[in-house]
RNA sequence: GGUGUGGUAGUUCAGUUGGUUAGAAUACCUGCCUGUCACGCAGGGGGUCGCGGGUUCGAGUCCCGUCCAUACCGCCA
């Protein structure tokens, strides 16, 4: 037996017991006649000490370990002449009798502790060595919490938990897919699944009428602080259901989770509901942030006509209130006209309105606007002495996502986005379809399968841009956190959304045939939603990065560079799978 | 594909207007130390300043290119 107890549980109550542990060595304090050890495993960290009554050998062995060795060592628990109260274990230590390296080890490349000295970079090369520190650790345990959670409420649900294929037919829509050659089927290529979203239909069409699975999925896009090329998601589909169906299962799904991994409760009221269309007018945005206010406000009519060409000239006129920030100075604004006109938001300016404490106004249009006018502003946006207004213009589209920009980072620069407070939020009635200008047609907002809302189908042949769609997103605090839709089951309905998004029925029928072949034979009305495991499990621990909550992730390049992939293969490799490299 | 930021000791960083032998902290090694727990004290070793080119009497520092990392934009049905 190489430990009868681990690092993290030994106590008062243990006292003069006879124990044996087994960790890494996290620091070794030779005082001269003693020596100190903490021992660490996963579990904590515990005293060991070589005292003046040790035998020459024992001191030895201490006083040849290093950092991260790996020894076994026997003693007895005693409590402490000096405690300390900052360690789980501080009343206690261990008298080593016995000491045993297991295993030697390097130096490591940077400090295994709390926080460590080391950069992102090199702590990605040696993640193992990452792993081993108390945050990681404690991510991986969340992470695991949170699965645990949601497996626990979908089981105690009636659902299955089911496997799809890993290796399946590439899909030209959506998302750049992950191909695998066939060597048994030469110049043919698998792809990895986006979505296990085809298969889990073909589920409810084969009456496994509850499915889920923690599953991973693949798209080869440019990575993010929260994406990754793969990702895991929680995927859910559920048969003979509505929209109202699917949203109250999930939203008890939810609170399920929150409250066994948070102990977050979020009271009898119901989740907020908003239309897209409201989240794009009030906040610019599919998945606003409302852990505050500050919603947007349109002032194209009241702001236009009055000779500021700059506005007079714009689609679109819109302002958020920032409460209290009235005193803002020259330079605070100057630092926010800044942001907003950064490259990546694309503001041509921003036009300020200050409310002062004394009823008087002062803004940097008051060339062109009389104080009466500015007030009238103010009224419309709610806005008191103190405050300040922020106005922006511009086509509607781009002022809007300057709004939202500038909302989301005064939130940050008041201090409105607490972490640990949670907004959840539905967002339902996206559109159906996204008009691509580049190739001039109709693209699926969320994928070809998503069912119209019954009322919009007669607008299909007449006014496709303004059908609705039986889709919702899932939100919480700005984090579009989950995503999914009623299905089409209907195969004509299905054949006029693919010829809506331009497939001929032989392309469709190339594609996706199997799933319209399979609706042939009797499919359920179905439909379901799907998680980012990943983004539930960083936005539980407060965090913006999801790879700390991946055991090993993938760099911003999409590269692993601890184990150096992606890599060349081996020119016997190629010949097999019939390919050719040309740069 | 694009923009910003960064790359100097094992590690995290500093390095002035271009100027003598490139520094600090920490880690590592040696010695001392009986209550440490960020142990302490004394000493020591450790550098292709990412790489390539250019300007200059002289480049860590300026210029050009390139690679790597990172955040974001495009992209992510």
């Amino acid at each position: 037996m190489y430990r009868t107890n681990t690092c993290g549980e030994l106590g008062l109550a243990n006292a003069g017991e006879n124990v044996t542990l087994a960790g890494w060595v996290q620091k070794v304090r030779n005082l001269g006649a003693m020596t100190f050890i903490d021992l660490r495993d996963r579990y904590g960290i515990t005293q060991l000490v070589v005292d003046e009554h040790a035998e020459a050998e024992l001191k030895e062995a201490a006083d040849g370990l290093g950092r991260e060795f790996v020894i076994q060592v026997k003693g007895r628990v005693i409590e402490r002449a000096s405690k300390n109260p900052k360690m789980v274990t501080g009343d206690i230590e261990v008298v080593l009798s016995e000491l045993k390296v297991l295993s030697k080890a390097d130096t490591p490349p940077f400090t295994i502790e709390e926080t460590s000295d080391g950069g992102d970079d090199l702590r990605m090369k040696y993640r193992y060595l990452d792993l081993r520190r108390p945050p990681l650790q404690r991510a991986m345990m969340l992470r695991h919490r949170v699965a645990q959670a949601a497996r626990r409420f979908l089981d105690g649900e009636g659902f299955m938990e089911i496997e799809t294929p890993f290796l399946i037919g590439s899909t030209p829509e959506g998302a750049r897919d992950f191909v695998v050659p066939s060597r048994m089927n030469a110049g043919q290529f698998y792809a990895l699944p986006q979505s296990p979203q085809t298969f889990k239909q073909l589920l409810m069409v084969a009456g496994y009428d509850k499915y889920f699975q923690i599953v991973r999925c693949f798209r080869d896009e440019d990575l993010r602080a929260d994406r990754q090329p793969e990702f895991t998601q929680i995927d859910c589909e559920m048969s003979f259901v509505e929209q109202e169906d699917v949203l109250a299962t999930f939203e008890g799904m939810m609170r399920f989770m929150f409250r066994e991994t948070l102990g977050v409760e979020f009271g009898a009221e119901p989740f907020r509901r908003m239309s897209w269309v409201e989240a794009m007018t009030k906040y610019g945005n599919d998945k606003p942030d409302l852990r505050f206010g500050m919603e947007i406000h349109e002032l194209t009519g009241l702001a236009k006509g009055h000779g500021f060409s700059v506005f007079d000239d714009a689609e679109y006129i819109g302002a958020i209130v920032a409460t209290g920030c009235g005193n803002y100075t020259r330079k605070q604004i100057d630092e926010l006209t800044e942001y907003v006109k950064r490259p990546q938001i694309g503001a041509k300016g921003l036009v300020w309105v200050r409310l002062e404490e004394d009823g008087s106004i002062k803004s940097s249009v008051d060339k062109f606007y009389a104080p009466e006018v500015l007030r009238a502003w103010a009224t419309e946006l709610e806005a008191v002495a103190g405050d300040i207004i922020f106005v922006v213009s511009g086509t509607r589209t781009q002022s809007l996502r300057v709004l939202s920009e500038l909302r989301l980072e005064m939130g940050e620069r008041l201090g409105l986005r607490d972490r640990a407070k949670f907004a959840p939020l539905w967002v339902v009635d996206f559109p159906l379809l996204e008009w691509d200008d580049e190739t001039k047609r109709y693209y699926a907002m969320h994928h070809p399968f998503t069912s119209p809302k019954p009322e919009d189908i007669p607008l299909l042949g007449s006014d496709p841009g303004k059908v609705r769609a039986n889709a919702y997103d899932f939100v919480v605090n700005g984090v579009e956190v989950g995503g999914g839709s009623i299905r089409i089951f209907d195969s004509s309905l299905q054949a006029q959304m693919f010829d809506l998004l331009g497939f001929t029925p032989e392309k469709a029928q190339e594609q996706f045939g199997f799933l319209m072949n399979a609706f042939r034979f009797g499919a359920p009305p179905h439909g379901g939603i799907a998680f980012g495991f990943d983004r539930l499990c960083s936005l539980f621990g407060g965090a913006d990065s999801i790879r700390d909550y991946i055991a090993f992730p993938k760099n911003n390049s999409g590269r692993d560079v601890m184990i150096d992939a992606p890599s060349t293969i081996d020119p016997e490799q190629l010949k097999e799978l019939c390919l050719e490299i040309k740069l």
